[in-house]
DNA sequence: AATTTTAAAAATATCGACAAATATAAGTTT
DNA sequence: AAACTTATATTTGTCGATATTTTTAAAATT
């Protein structure tokens, strides 16, 4: 990597992203997807040939993936990915559905035209997105959540929920690529929580995002018996 | 600062603390009492001397910074301290309200007496430290609230409750060194927290709680008018 | 044989120097 | 005089080298 390289933004113009950024999302959709598996050390000699950077951006990157969580700092012995456990999946789950909540509820209370286009807009994206391009699908779904919530006038909030959201990301990856959702429709899911957001139903729309994480929750969770990982 | 510098752990052993961790530390701090004022422009020369350390452990320290949302980082263009206003301040109360919440009814439902031991000797040592020592009452102040949610059983909302806490004690500081606050016996807040908390009174105990959020709220929001902060 | 000591190897954390980018100031044109 | 260029000065972001610390392995001691 060097800094030449460039970003293409949404007008049309480029900017220089630092390397730092750069090595920064690498390891963190590593980290994510279980390219790297918890526990795992993270040496910044290996990482300087893997990521071709020098050992600053490295450094930095690792910094603010452990304030995100996902990696793991020793003092003076390095780096490590984070470990998972059944336990911090429910406290996840747990703290998404109190969290979320309180921002939907607020979004929805805050709601204007502006929100419901941008809430279509990424809802439907996300559905023309065929789910077999994984990392295409995950990005408007990531996106779909965000723009429900985006509303709720409280960026710290936000930011609380994004990192949650990332968080469990990992445990969806590790119970396994599952060939699908067994007795589910998750795309219904989706268009509930949709249609009662449009109607600025909060109830109805706190209800369908809840089940919505509960569901996917239970079935991780079955998941997880079969690749190591305990139930709390 | 260099590396040999050690730090006395609580068994009486030492161990070298990075300088990293201490330029973390003393920056925070800076920060957080308003040494540092609100989007400064934080130049990694300056840095460099006055703190006396390379530019590496400075960066990883200001990336840090910047997760915990005290630091603010305009990509090529550098770091700088995060601004302030008065409907962050309006967030940071509400956000710590509704998480401080959750967290304290999860506590008093997992209580137990270590617990219970461990809260009355966090308040003890806050009530034995004058006021006007006030590095030394912030630091058993924050360890009586830490104390509070701690069996809650939940390390990522205790950590979103301390980072909450921290962004609130900038507003503290921000509003300036008043005398005393009028009109209210802060010590008997807090001494009525520790009562229904013993109690296992999870009503009463996150009544006293809130209660004591909002008035020092309150309270604040009336000196920043003096100081520039516009009300949210 | 188990523990402690010593020595070598590996890895981390840090520094100082440099290249790339941004900001500032001076000069030029409209 | 305002707006655009150009040149200069800062400052950031990055790299490669080095000093410290931790880890591993071997030797010595109990």
């Amino acid at each position: 990597m060097n800094r030449s390289d460039r970003e293409i933004t949404p007008d049309g113009s480029t900017k220089s992203v630092s390397i730092t950024q750069q090595v920064y999302e690498a390891l963190r959709d590593k980290i994510l997807i279980g390219q790297m598996e918890p526990g795992a050390r993270l040496k910044v000699e290996s990482l300087k040939s893997m990521l071709d950077s020098g050992a600053s951006p490295i450094r930095e990157a690792l910094s603010l993936l452990t304030s995100d969580q996902l990696v793991e700092r020793l003092d003076q012995r390095g780096f490590r990915v984070a470990e998972v456990s059944g336990a911090q999946f429910d406290e996840i789950l747990r703290l998404r559905c109190a969290l979320e909540e309180m921002a939907l509820r607020e979004s929805i209370a805050r709601a204007d035209n502006a929100w419901e286009d941008r809430l279509v807009l990424a809802h439907h994206r996300m559905v023309r997105t065929p789910r077999e391009n994984t990392s295409a699908f995950e990005e408007q779904h990531k996106s779909f959540h965000q723009e429900l919530i985006s509303a709720c006038n409280s960026p710290i909030l936000v930011k609380f929920c994004d990192q949650l959201y990332d968080l469990n990301i990992r445990y969806r990856f590790l119970a396994g690529k599952t060939k699908s959702y067994p007795s589910r429709d998750v795309s219904k899911e989706h268009a509930d929580i949709l249609a009662a957001a449009v109607d600025r139903d909060a109830d109805a729309a706190t209800e369908a995002l809840l089940t919505h994480y509960r569901k996917t929750g239970q079935f991780l969770a079955d998941q997880f018996e079969d690749h190591g990982i305990a139930p709390a």
